[in-house]
DNA sequence: CTGAAAGCGCTTACAG
DNA sequence: CTGAAAGCGCTTACAG
């Protein structure tokens, strides 16, 4: 297994192995891409010039005549949410079982996603996952294409060739949530948003809004607060909710994040949860069950949205005309103490 | 600021570019590259038709004369771990802002590790920025030469050229961390360990040890619980470590992930923290705060972390004969109240 | 079964 | 100030 540790070199070229083994760069190339249609004996007189030599074909110089780089890119908002992180760790599982390599880019507005995206490009990367933020169909489509495929989670868009889709079924999971509050005798209920992702926070808000509607309650926009997914903005916004909303018992957060800052405000404010507020959350992060109280949550399965949309992606990299139906991931209200 | 969005191709190259404008490659080459030397009039010409027709240059195609990818890789233990999310958070910021992308390897294991190391290097990445796993050093001098530096966090190694070092003053913290359960009355104190990174490890246990005799407490082996650093091992090594070390009253974790496991795990046996026994963690992620109770840990800045390696590796990709020293980054101990 | 030629899309000397 | 030639390290037809 292990080869020699002298200094991982790419100065051996092909013509170096040639040489060394006394045949044509063409038989060399023959047998690194194991393409047969070449005797035994010469195989591995070529086989031991390469052990020998040390020799790595370049991967630059292949791509550039393959048109394959054997890398992707994954777009996401914010590796520092553990949301991201886990489908992150998804990704990685499968791609490098598969022997591709992953550009991480953090892209949490259209403009550095659209940077991400055409830096993307200019590395040849043989296709990508993102999580599009708002305003950039547009761009998404002309990436997206059969030469060079794109998987969006959580999008809007016609499944065409060249462009894949993993939808999470948000709206739902969002009811459910809703739902479990008025079961629970809540009326008057907010909500915390993030604003990062367009399908994310319409999804959540519709189905926010469908459920206090099916129970004749009416939907009052200025109950929805919008500022960044992260748990600053959850603090800072119950405050706000709690002030000029105070008829508001409970609040569903559009992610755990949010919730968790949440929590924490209402430890501040001297809010009691769920007596005084009861609060619900979004993704079901690891550490939504080690707060206090323990957060109820609606669990989506984040490792299993990586290994999906990657399994699709290589799909898509095998049969590129093909179109492709989107993959639903479920989304699943559980119940713990904050509710 | 936006141009068109047609299809981000790279069908279209150098030559149409020259074409169009009614000059040579060369000349097209020395705009892309503001090599100066050149009238502005036909500047301009090429300009235009590089604008008209959307092009682009091949980062791949270009990298395989200059010896320049413009990317960089990271390998990590664990992205999953909020810990080498912030990292990678850190490296993130910078890379984008200075125009370099990256690619992420989860590595756990000595054989994960060097598989990516290889690839990256088949890749041509310009540099690398590594948290190694044990049993390695050979690779690690393998890959970092000035030609291909490597800044890696935590390790014993020499700096030289092409070999930069950050490393993070973790026996210093371990040590704040067991003097203060020892000041606090506690004699009897436990250690629950992570086993990926060798440094990182003996570090910890270092602290831990000589805080311990430097007031007279006998180090035990027995004492010091191994696993993978991660919530679970945590709450699975409590219940060990109170089982055969019944005198304990004290637990110093290798890890937050560690402790708040080990927190789940006194919950489960009705063990009160801190009065039942004392948890400690290490590199103060976010959520340490929101457990209950909230955790004393060691402080560590690991975006700082990501910024100062990530400096590092560009300046060697800038100076690589240089031998650089090693950047420290403090750690400090944050006393919450399960101690 | 094996090899010589052309080319992937650029840049690096070198001329003019 | 501008261009023609050679080459980076491979693979793709095409011969033999």
């Amino acid at each position: 297994m292990l080869i020699g540790c002298e200094e991982i070199a790419l100065s051996v070229t092909m013509r170096d192995v040639a040489k060394a083994a006394g045949v044509s760069i063409k038989t060399v190339s023959r047998v690194v891409n194991e393409q047969g249609e070449i005797t035994e004996e010469t195989r591995q007189r070529v086989l031991k010039a390469i052990e020998k030599l040390e020799y790595r074909p370049s991967k630059l110089a292949r791509a550039l005549v393959t048109r394959r780089t054997d890398t992707i890119g994954l777009l996401i908002g914010d590796i520092d949410n553990p949301y991201f992180a886990e489908v992150a760790l998804g990704v990685l599982d499968v791609t490098q079982e598969q022997e591709y390599d992953v550009f991480l880019c953090n892209t949490d507005t259209p403009v550095t996603e659209k940077r991400a995206l055409f830096s993307l490009v200019d590395h040849h990367v043989d296709g990508a996952i993102i999580y599009p933020t708002y305003n950039n169909l547009p761009w998404l489509k002309g990436f997206g294409n059969p030469t060079r495929p794109l998987v969006i989670v959580n999008a809007l868009i016609d499944p065409v060739p060249g462009i894949g889709l993993v939808l999470s079924k948000i709206a739902d999971g969002a009811k459910q949530a809703v739902n479990y509050l008025i079961k629970n005798g809540h009326t008057e209920i907010g909500m915390i948003a993030g604003e990062v992702a367009p399908l994310d926070l319409i999804n959540r808000v519709t189905g926010y809004r469908q459920a206090l509607e099916e129970h004749g309650i009416p939907f009052r926009e200025q109950r929805v607060i919008l500022g960044p997914p992260i748990i600053q903005h959850g603090f800072d916004a119950i405050k706000v909710l709690v002030e000029q909303e105070p008829q508001i018992t409970a609040v569903f957060c559009y992610n755990d994040l949010l919730a968790m800052g949440a929590l924490q405000g209402c430890k501040a404010l001297g809010l009691r949860v769920p007596e005084d507020c009861a609060i619900i959350g979004f993704d079901n992060i690891r550490y939504t069950e080690m707060v206090t109280p323990p957060l109820t949550t609606v669990h989506v399965d984040k490792y299993e949205i990586g290994v999906q949309a990657t399994g699709l992606l290589l799909d898509m990299l095998e049969e590129p005309q093909r179109v492709y139906p989107p993959i639903y991931i479920d989304a699943e209200l559980v119940i713990r103490e904050s509710t």
